[in-house]
RNA sequence: GGGCGAUUAGCUCAGUUGGUUAGAGCGUCUGGUUUACACCCAGAAGGCCGAUGGUUCGAGCCCGUCAUCGCCCACCA
């Protein structure tokens, strides 16, 4: 017998650097290169999925940890079945978020912005910093045990990816659903581009509500009107400086019957709102009815008229004249009940502007400063010219009065900056029918009939109307940014030529096509492959579009084009439709809904059957973690605390159906080992000093070389020290059991096999079989668990299969077995045969520690890699376990259930008496004769678990005044406890029992004295019966042993 | 304004189609180095399942209302 070399403690460290770098080596997790030896396995049904590409503007956090913890364990899973699996890696580069960081860091470093460098230069830098991000993002991968394909990374922008977007780019253009117009965006002056909506959030800022006074102009032939009282009209405003962009003040139509209606829906809204609202309704619908008799309600109906008489107002400080109009926008219950419109500058003047055919006044320049069309304020940014208004007006004597008002205002997410609404010429995709597609693409929850069974599944099935609303709103795409970093827009203006001169250009191409423009001054000209040169045309100059691409363009695009599309690749054939896409829940639309429809557009197929919704992480205090909040965790440094195994284990863990996982971590000391909790105040601080020892320590924001000299404090948390722990536990089962196999003769004699539905053997006990039925249970819950995402159901099963059948009953049990020569064979086979299923089980979660619990388990054990006679020299390639279903036994089950119980009462008996832990006691029970049988073969081990003899067994069986007596179901337990007996303490303990089972008695009694067993099914009242007589026997058995102590 | 989710032990969370006396981990308390594991073992205490009304023989679970918290979407002259 050889030392043992097993460490007490899993180190993670070593495992997952040896690990990771043994599965690279052998190519295990690369589908077409063949593992060696493994030529001759059959053709495997495909399982791909492709994943979703971090952004390249930083370092993975926990979400993404979450995100890729969960594919690992699918795509493991999948390929431990079987399955020809493949995990496509990849970033995203994230066109607008990652120009904004770069950008971002010249400013802050150099005090440049990218107009001062160029084109050329930025897009360099961006190019430095994505190679930096994307090595830490694949870093990071790994170092979590990701089995990726990494010879299959991908890039949004690299070459493969290029081609296809240029492909789509193109094939859309042929059919016309490409189509470029003015129309209003909202702009980032900082960035100097236009962002979806998608990328603006809104803030509550403090800002004024102005009121302001456009003069009535004199109208020709109508002189009377200044007379009747209504000189001028009155606006109210947010945005004061926009009056430069106005071009027509707008009054409804029908103001009494539009404020009538108003009124009603109030009214209406109090009656069905709560008590709370209810005032605050009150006090708006008075306001309102005040109106009808202060005079606004006939001011607004003479300006009506006057309006449709064709009334003009003078727009102050420009002296202009633009016409009062009507159009229901103007609501006569809000503001002044007259609107301002200014169609070049707000979403919903803009329609208006529309409807009435009034000019489209620009008075923004790029930047945010105002152009020519603002007049005096000319070359003012926004914050300057709105200070001069209104400082103007108020000298003019227009300026009636100012409110203090919170306004929710439009931000940038990407520069944080205010957005201005900007009207811009802007490229679109025409979504109707694309849009239709990706609509009937996926089971609706409603009608989830056979014949949706092609169709994509959204899990958790919630989300599915999500996703369909959006969709169903069918608004154009609009795909252009005004941006450096991105798929340049592959189309090429043209001004001048003739389409025969377009036609002897590009003759015989195929892969050329043009339109003449809607704005009708020039050609657009789409290459599907080529850039086209500036002079291809003679005699005319081809002149790029700036723009480029929006980011989801390409991403929408992922899953067919990492695979090879539009080329018809033997990988695309193989893995596309991929099978499950794993993603979190804010970008179902931006990304998944757009991945849907450009599926469905370039290859006629759904991209994934499956689209699972992860949970959101979220920080101690419930909110999510983000960057600017500093509450964002790198996962390496759990994986430096924990181990990755434990990372993933307390990720997958915690990732329920329905609730986000609230992660709650402090820092370590890394001097004295004092929790500092992570506070809103120090978690952006790049070094805390420690509360107790008072020295300081960095965080993960650490940047200057003296802070970064410090050294770092751990992130810890308790759900990660839990998960650490069982991997332990699971490392100290291996342990235990490759002892003993190394003890044991190293015979190349296999072991016997072991089958749950053996039971004729003498070698197979209660126990075994026990083990064997819970093993098949489990392993049929896990698998269920994991194919149907039931993250945290899997991880229940398995640890509490792992650590409370597995390590405190068989291991315990079989330790006095293996004691014994003619036992101990069989028992190590059940062992390494359970040991071996489980680590399979579990490999898809925590990797790193059960291979190397694998491959020490080959070493002592060969056969136990050996499957159907091939040796998997790796657990990532091993058969993942299939559930023994004939080894399921309830009745195994139930009957070592009592022995559970049993063994539970005797170990309380001895806890509650305070019996010395090395005194052996005595004990017997009184059951009937099948029990008896059955528990006496087990002797040995209530005295190797609870050091207790058994004296007797069966129903003569009796105590004497000096036991403890224990009534359980079907038995009494009597416990010798002679030498410590309390019998006071003994009388009260029965006492209290006889009156816990006499309320639960009284409750059954009542219970079956009603309706219920006319109503409840038999069964259940038939099982009422049952346990009622059980609850009486053992009353009785209670108060026997009274009268026997009070005697 | 529209939608979604949550509210269960001191803390963080489970709880399958309604069916005995609601579970786990951490923390707390008691006792322990028993031939893997103190990152451990044995045991205990601890809950009016947010409030209220209903359906039912029976509700943590189903339905109505309310309260509190969080998230998403839309809008706000």
């Amino acid at each position: 017998m050889h030392e043992i070399e097993i460490p007490k403690q899993y180190e993670p460290g070593a495992a997952q650097e040896k690990w990771t770098q043994y599965w690279e080596d052998h190519h295990l997790f690369q589908p077409d290169a063949p593992p060696s030896g493994a030529a001759h396995i059959a053709p495997k049904s495909p399982f791909c999925i492709v994943i979703p590409p971090p952004n390249v503007t930083g370092a993975l956090h926990m979400g993404h940890a979450l995100n890729n913890t969960l594919q690992d364990i699918t795509i493991r899973m999948k390929r431990m079945q079987g399955f020809d699996a493949l995990w496509v890696p990849g970033v995203d580069h994230a066109g607008i978020a990652t120009q904004a960081v770069v950008e971002r860091k010249l400013f802050e470093e150099e005090k440049k912005t990218r107009h001062d460098i160029g084109r050329d230069a930025l897009v360099q830098r961006i190019w430095d910093w994505k190679e930096q991000y994307q090595t830490r993002i694949i870093q990071q991968l790994k170092a979590m045990g990701c089995s990726c394909d990494w010879s299959r990374t991908r890039f949004t922008l690299d070459e493969i990816c290029a081609k296809a977007v240029r492909h789509f780019f193109f094939k859309l253009f042929e059919r016309k659903l490409i189509y470029r117009g003015k129309r209003l965006v909202n702009w980032d002056t900082h960035l100097q581009t236009a962002v979806s909506d998608d990328e603006v959030f809104h803030e509550a800022v403090e800002g004024h509500f102005w009121y302001i006074e456009y003069p009535l102009a004199a109208l020709p032939g109508n002189t009377a009107c200044a007379a009747q009282g209504t000189p001028s009209v009155c606006v109210a405003t947010t945005r004061p400086e926009t009056m430069l962009g106005d071009t027509a003040v707008a009054v409804h139509p029908e103001p009494e019957t539009a404020l009538n209606k108003a009124i009603d829906d109030l009214q209406k809204r109090i009656a069905s709102a709560s008590e709370k609202e209810k005032a605050e309704l009150q006090t708006e619908l008075d306001a309102i009815e005040l109106r009808k008799t202060d005079g606004t309600l006939d001011r607004l109906k003479t300006l009506a008229e006057l309006a449709k008489a064709g009334q003009q107002v003078i727009l102050p400080l420009l002296n202009k004249r633009i016409p009062l109009i009507t159009d229901t926008w103007a609501k006569p219950e809000k503001g002044t009940g007259c609107v301002k419109i200014t169609p070049a500058h707000d979403p919903n003047d803009y329609e208006v502007g529309l409807r009435h055919d009034l000019p489209m006044l620009n008075i923004l320049n790029k930047d945010g400063t105002l152009n020519e069309n603002a007049g005096q304020y000319a070359g003012l940014t926004l914050k300057k010219a709105r200070e001069k208004v209104v400082a103007d007006l108020e000298t003019e004597g227009l300026l009636v009065k100012t409110e203090e008002r919170i306004i929710e205002l439009a931000h940038s997410d990407r520069s944080k900056t205010p957005i201005e609404p900007f009207l811009n010429d802007q490229w679109f995709v025409q979504m109707d029918e694309l849009a239709q597609s990706a609509i009937d693409a996926v089971s609706r929850v409603a009608c989830d009939s056979p014949s949706a069974a092609g169709n994509i599944r959204i899990l958790p099935e919630r989300y599915t109307k999500g996703y369909i609303d959006w969709l169903s709103e069918k608004r154009d795409w609009p795909i252009g940014r005004q941006l450096w970093w991105g798929h340049r827009i592959p189309i090429w203006y043209c001004e001048g030529a003739s389409e025969t001169e377009l036609e002897n250009a590009f003759a015989g191409r195929k892969d050329v096509i043009w339109q003449w423009s809607s704005e009708g001054n020039a050609w657009w000209i789409c290459s599907q492959t080529e850039d086209l040169a500036e002079g291809t045309i003679p005699g005319r100059k081809l002149v790029q579009e700036e723009d480029v691409l929006d980011t989801w363009f390409s991403s929408a695009l992922w899953p067919h084009s990492v695979l090879g599309w539009p080329e018809t690749t033997p990988e695309l054939a193989q893995y596309y439709p991929t099978g499950v896409l794993i993603t979190n829940r804010d970008i179902l639309t931006l990304w998944v809904a757009r991945m849907v429809l450009a599926g469905l557009f370039n290859t006629g197929k759904k991209p994934f059957g499956e689209v699972y919704i992860h949970p959101k992480i979220l920080d101690k205090y419930g909110e999510g973690m983000s960057k600017s909040k500093g509450n964002g965790i790198d996962p390496i440094s759990v994986i430096a605390k924990y181990g990755a195994d434990a990372l993933r284990f307390a990720l997958a863990y915690l990732t329920t159906e329905n609730q986000d996982i609230r992660l709650v971590l402090d820092f370590e000391c890394p001097y004295c080992g004092a929790v500092c909790e992570q506070t809103k105040k120090n978690r952006v601080l790049p070094k805390i000093p420690c509360p107790k020892c008072k020295k300081e320590f960095r965080t993960q924001w650490a940047e200057t070389p003296t802070d970064r000299a410090l050294p770092e404090g751990p992130m810890i948390g308790e759900r990660f020290e839990v998960a650490r722990n069982f991997c332990n536990k699971l490392w100290n089962a291996a342990r235990f059991v490759l002892m003993n196999l190394s003890e044991s003769d190293s015979s190349p004699e296999p072991r016997p096999e072991v089958r749950g539905s053996d039971t004729g053997s003498v070698n197979v006990h209660l126990e075994d079989r026990w083990i064997l039925s819970r093993l098949a249970t489990a392993t049929r819950e896990v698998t269920q668990s994991l194919e149907t995402y039931h993250y945290a159901e899997a991880m229940r099963s398995l640890y509490d299969f792992a650590w409370d059948e597995f390590c405190s009953f068989y291991v315990e049990i079989v330790k006095s077995r293996l004691q014994d020569d003619s036992q101990r064979e069989h028992a190590l086979a059940v062992l390494v045969h359970v040991l071996s299923a489980l680590i399979r089980l579990l490999h898809p979660v925590i990797p790193f520690v059960t291979e190397e619990i694998w491959q020490r388990l080959m070493l002592a054990s060969p056969p136990a890699g050996r499957f159907a006679g091939e040796t998997a020299n790796s657990i990532a390639v091993a058969p993942y376990p299939t559930a023994d279903e004939s080894a399921i036994n309830p009745e195994v089950e139930k009957q070592f259930a009592v022995f559970q119980e049993l063994l539970r009462a005797v170990r309380d008996v001895r806890a509650s008496r305070n019996v010395p832990p090395k005194t052996e006691i005595a004990f017997s029970v009184r059951c009937d004769e099948a029990t008896a049988a059955l528990l006496k073969p087990m002797e040995p081990y209530f005295l190797s678990m609870a050091k207790a003899r058994a004296t007797g067994w069966g129903s003569e069986t009796q105590p004497s005044a000096l036991f403890a007596v224990v009534p359980l179901t079907g038995m009494d337990v009597f416990v010798d406890i002679s030498e410590l007996i309390d019998v006071p303490a003994e009388i009260a303990k029965l006492e209290k029992e006889i009156a816990r089972l006499s309320g639960f008695i009284q409750s059954k009694e009542s219970k079956l004295a009603s309706d219920f067993i006319q109503k409840a099914p038999l069964a259940v009242v038939e099982k009422e019966r049952e346990s009622l007589a059980e609850l009486c026997q053992q009353q009785q058995s209670a108060r026997d042993a009274l009268e026997r102590l009070k005697r």
